[in-house]
DNA sequence: CAATCTAATAGACAATGTGTTGTATAATAA
DNA sequence: TTATTATACAACACATTGTCTATTAGATTG
């Protein structure tokens, strides 16, 4: 097959990254109801329509953004044997993913402020952690909902991340996922 | 002491019950990038600077409803035991609260739209749950930082309370309550 | 009840932001 | 070459914001 389709004119590379940039910028320094065209195209040094020509507005160019990093982490996890689980190294990756995009992770998932990126990256965990807690409900004696579990887990997996991105990644993504990895396989554990 | 400072003048008490009224009901028509001030006004059937009398802006407004509403979990929690834990019956209680005003947590906390309030409940069980480790941390067999547990916990219970929410309360405040019990102490389950 | 606050309304204003239109230029693709 | 696309700029109509002044309606107190 041809790559015809994804050669795109770098000069569109170079706007959207433009603006990539700049949106990201101003989300450091603005809430996101501060932020407008106006200021976007002026950070970005484009003019203003030309921000139209690429996004129908600052809502759909958020979505847009979330796409690509949404595509990157699915890419992760597809990775996973099957039946998929949150093995440690899976963990690993996706920590070590975040961690390079952290300005990006930062803003659009830990700082209060685009709830649609969130909900992109969770409903992905979701379905993701589905088949792992199939997998678990033989072995376990726990009289829990299936569906329970998954928004109790894909919930604190997230959640974690945000914490961890919030407080400037204080730990690293190994250990991090090990600590994780421990939380998650709710453990058997001595008698006491 | 006296009760001057609480006595409200009616018309204030009416006018921000219309205006509180009109945003919920546009949040569940509308993104909140759309909800102009105009828009609460007229849905509220209110003169638009009247608006101007009691918020600052849509995001003061915000605020305030998030105040009132996290004031009353926290009186909710408040009445644990002490050391704090959460046991069934707080949980029962939080569950409830929010099964009794789901119309308004339902958009401000459930349908991705607005951070703020999801943070100060966030913060607020957090809060909660630190106690909480502390005592568990004796008998846990567990090699999980503190913090990390905290975090775990509480972005768990919020993102179960969310799903639950989206899902337009699936079950029962008492069954739910009873799940996330389980979930939460993690359990000494049989060897297997 | 009457006097007096105070909330709410009405209308207007400048400043800013939005989204569209028309025209033009340069780069790329067929 | 010719068609398409990305970019730029100016101008426009319109909506939104936040503030102002003057007026009306409602609530409280003596």
């Amino acid at each position: 097959m041809s790559t015809k389709s994804q050669r795109i004119d770098p000069r569109v590379l170079r706007t959207r990254q433009l603006i990539r940039d700049a949106f990201i910028e101003l989300l450091q320094e603005l809430e996101l109801e501060k932020i407008t065209v106006n200021r976007i195209a002026e950070r970005a040094t484009i003019n203003r329509v030309t921000f139209y020509l690429h996004y129908r507005d600052i809502s759909d160019m958020i979505e847009q953004l979330a796409d690509d990093m949404i595509n990157e982490i699915h890419a992760i996890l597809k990775e996973a044997p099957d039946p998929p689980d949150f093995n440690i190294e899976i963990l690993i990756k996706m920590l070590e993913h975040i961690e390079g995009n952290s300005k990006f992770y930062k803003v659009l998932l830990a700082s209060k402020r685009i709830p649609v990126f969130t909900e992109r990256l969770m409903k992905l965990i979701a379905d993701f952690m589905s088949s792992r807690i199939n997998k678990l409900e033989e072995s376990l004696t726990l009289n829990v909902q299936k569906d329970i579990a998954i928004w109790y887990g894909s919930s604190a997996i997230i959640g974690t991340i945000v914490f961890w991105l919030r407080n400037d990644l204080p730990y690293k993504p190994v250990f991090l996922a090990a600590q994780l990895s421990e939380l998650l396989h709710i453990p058997e554990s001595p008698s006491r």
